[in-house]
RNA sequence: GGGUGCGUAACUCAGCGGAUAGAGUAGCUGCCUUCUAAGCAGCGAGUCGUAGGUUCAAGUCCUACCGCACCCGCCA
């Protein structure tokens, strides 16, 4: 099962080598979808360039593509246009046996990647001690989509959180902590992270203010790395507390994530210093240690500096951006790194990867890349900032959303005189309206600044997940009726659906199943975040690839399970009278294709796998949006064309199949960006 | 001053060296006794910042300039 680009590439490739020779077996075709529906479906411009290479017209060289190009099996016979353009119409019957023969497969047809890589997504990332604002919504959203998307490839991907958990910021929490609530040191709970927020601003207040608690403060951080028993002690407890906060943001968003802050590094930090002495690329400057750059300069055109150990002694983030490169590549064995972080950083990563090159930390067969997004900007266009006190909280962001989609909703269910139970209409408002914040950022390319309105992002019409939700739940609404009546004729009754006691029994399965692989990873995962215990593991023969392979097979099995039992409470909060039973394996009819509108949305649901892979090099989520979108806009326009219901047979059936195969790649599509589908909305 | 990114319809944005540059919003006009109208069909709207260059072919690549934003030695 391959998918049309595919073919094409493939067959003009051997064109190729059968009209010119064997020098062409290894040339990439220039294929592409066509300009413009009236040229066809996908076109050739491969005799273009090749005009100067072989010394003829392009008008000729397509002649004797053409001549040797075999594509009746997929297209009508493919015509010479312009200037040289060879145009391609794929053929109905194709069209239609390339859906059947997707119908039961839960990929939809698309490969995994042929060969398969250890990436690590860094993402997220916040602050301890701070909130999370919508600065980290990009990161958390684009990350996780990318992480999604590569998983889904078969890449074996480790999501990794380099939440801020270590510096200088932590001495003057720390100083305040001991200055203003003391039993805190002692007890636990005693405050929580409401209060961390506004206790964060009063202690930078006290910092900004008073010379004497400033070097309170510094001897704090010096109390903290040197190990002092209640300075660790406020900063773990510091640290819990915004954990549990991030993680409320994390559920609701549904995003799996693991925790390795900087501190995580602290160890590693004095040989990466030495590691940079040894090398010959450490030099000291107005008393820090620093590495000289090639190609950056200061205002002066001075060579600029990356510091890795401050002239107090102190380690800095470039130090330990270095110590977090060679862990991944060296014990997670990555072979290709992520970091999902604003562009403002570009400059920094650029430096830390040059400084890595030259120190032999990094080398070619690793690929580190910085998928940088623009900025979060105001009305006005300027940046959003941390401390102005405007910062939209991430929180009440998704709290409006919310509330924004519940409106919506109320106002149709009055509008259509329907009646809805409050959990339905919860469900509801809360997916949509977390599903809108999500698709506003992922629709646009990422490298562009972000203008933040709420009006904009929780606009229920255009290009918006409302959108793309509403032509899934007509859909399912289709396909729950066909698929009834379908079973009526079919089927005896004893096959019908599922008995919710099995159900109940099953999901009680599940659930302690799965609580027990989670305990296992779990306990995997902490025995893997203590070195020794690592190399002990390491020692007696487990193998740090192994661990990392079936601690990722349970977490896999584990989200699974999770999803599963999730899928069904939606179920039962959703009302639905019973299971919807799958067209396929219900139906002996195939998939017939006649009108326009039903040609039109095959001939796009068969380039599914082209968005993704376009994700999947590019870093660019905004690709399988706009897929989506199209896709979206494909099935209403044949869902007005083209009646499913009162069609007869053998066309209603075939219809039915259309939307069943649309249904579930909007699902996937949606799935990969992090977005789960409503059955009725 | 140096660096990075951006500049496309009134607004928000897509755009992969290829044929006549596309969506969505907003505005106007039609379409619900028929599968969910959060929908569909239609209309208007452009010197792709400016000027050069490379190429058979440039919104796309290169150079310069203009405008905006961001980054630039001990924050991340």
């Amino acid at each position: 099962m391959t998918y049309p680009l595919a073919v094409l590439q493939q067959r003009v490739r051997q064109a190729l080598v059968a009209a010119f020779g064997s020098d062409f077996a290894t040339y990439d075709p220039l294929v592409v979808p066509a300009s413009n529906p009236k040229f066809g479906d996908y076109q050739s411009n491969d005799a273009l360039p090749l005009a100067k290479r072989l010394q003829q017209k392009p008008r000729d060289l397509a002649e004797q593509i053409l001549a040797q190009l075999q594509v009746s099996d997929l297209c009508t016979p493919p015509a010479i246009a312009g200037p040289g353009f060879i145009n391609f119409a794929l053929t109905p019957a194709y069209l239609a046996r390339q859906l059947n023969a997707r119908r039961n497969d839960p990929r939809l047809g698309v490969a995994p990647a042929k060969q398969r890589q250890r990436v690590i997504v860094d993402f997220s990332s916040p602050n301890i001690a701070k909130e999370m604002h919508v600065g980290h919504l990009r990161s958390t959203i684009i990350g996780d989509s990318l992480a999604r998307v590569l998983e889904f490839r078969g890449h074996d991907v480790l999501r990794l959180n380099h939440v801020g958990d270590w510096g200088t910021q932590f001495g003057m929490l720390i100083a305040y902590l001991r200055e203003v609530q003391p039993a805190a040191l002692t007890t636990a709970d005693a405050v929580d992270l409401g209060d961390l927020v506004v206790f964060y601003r009063q202690a930078k207040q006290r910092f900004d203010a008073d010379e004497q608690f400033r070097e309170t403060a510094r001897q704090e951080v010096v109390k903290l790395q040197a190990g002092a028993e209640d300075s660790r002690r406020a900063w773990q407890l510091i640290c819990a507390q915004s954990r549990r906060e991030f993680q409320k943001i994390y559920d609701r968003l549904d995003i799996d994530l693991q925790e390795r802050g900087e501190s995580f590094y602290n160890p590693l930090l004095p040989g990466i210093v030495e590691t940079l002495e040894r090398t010959g690329l450490l030099e000291e400057n107005a008393g820090a240690q620093c590495v000289f750059l090639d190609g950056f300069q200061n205002k002066d055109g001075q060579p600029l500096p990356l510091i890795v150990k401050k002239s107090d002694g102190g380690f800095n983030y470039a130090t330990t951006d270095l110590a977090a490169l060679q862990y991944r590549i060296g014990k997670d064995e990555a072979e290709r790194i992520l970091y999902v972080t604003d562009a403002g950083q570009a400059n920094h990563f650029t430096q830390v990867f040059q400084v890595a090159r030259r120190a032999g930390l990094l080398t070619e067969d690793v690929e580190v890349v910085h998928v940088p997004f623009g900025l979060v900007q105001g009305e006005d266009g300027k940046k959003l900032k941390t401390r102005s006190g405007e910062t939209v909280r991430l929180r009440d962001l998704l709290d409006e959303a919310v509330a924004w989609a519940r409106a919506d909703l109320d106002k149709r269910l009055v509008e259509g005189d329907r009646q809805e139970s409050e959990s339905f209409s919860q469900q509801v408002a809360t997916t949509v309206g977390i599903a809108a914040v999500k698709y506003a950022d992922l629709s646009q390319n990422r490298t562009s600044n972000y203008i933040f309105s709420f009006d904009k992002m929780l606009a229920l019409q255009g290009n918006t997940a409302p959108y793309l939700l509403y032509a899934y739940a007509r859909i399912r609404s289709i396909i729950r009726k066909g698929a009834i009546d379908l079973a009526a004729q079919n089927q005896p009754a004893t096959t019908r659906g599922v008995q919710w006691s099995v159900l109940a029994i099953a999901a009680g399965a599940l659930f302690a199943g799965s609580a027990g692989l989670y305990i296992t990873s779990r306990m995997l995962h902490e025995i893997g975040t203590i070195p020794f215990l690592a190399g002990l593991l390491q020692l007696v023969g487990i193998g740090y690839s192994l661990r990392f392979g079936s601690r990722n097979l349970l977490r896999q099995r584990d989200r699974q399970a999770f999803r599963q039992r999730l899928q069904q409470t939606r179920l039962a909060v959703l009302g639905e009278p019973r299971p919807t039973p799958r067209l396929v394996g219900h139906s002996t009819g195939a998939i017939e294709l006649r009108e326009e509108p039903e040609l039109v949305l095959a001939k796009h649901l068969l380039q599914l796998d082209e968005a993704i892979a376009e994700v999947e090099t590019e870093l660019l989520p905004n690709r399988l949006c706009q897929y989506l979108f199209e896709l979206s806009q494909k099935y209403n326009q044949f869902y007005d064309a083209c009646p499913v219901l009162s069609a007869p047979e053998p066309v209603r059936t075939s219809r039915l199949m259309l939307c069943e195969l649309t249904a579930r790649t909007l699902q996937l599509g949606l799935t990969l960006l992090g977005i789960p589908v409503l059955e009725r909305m």
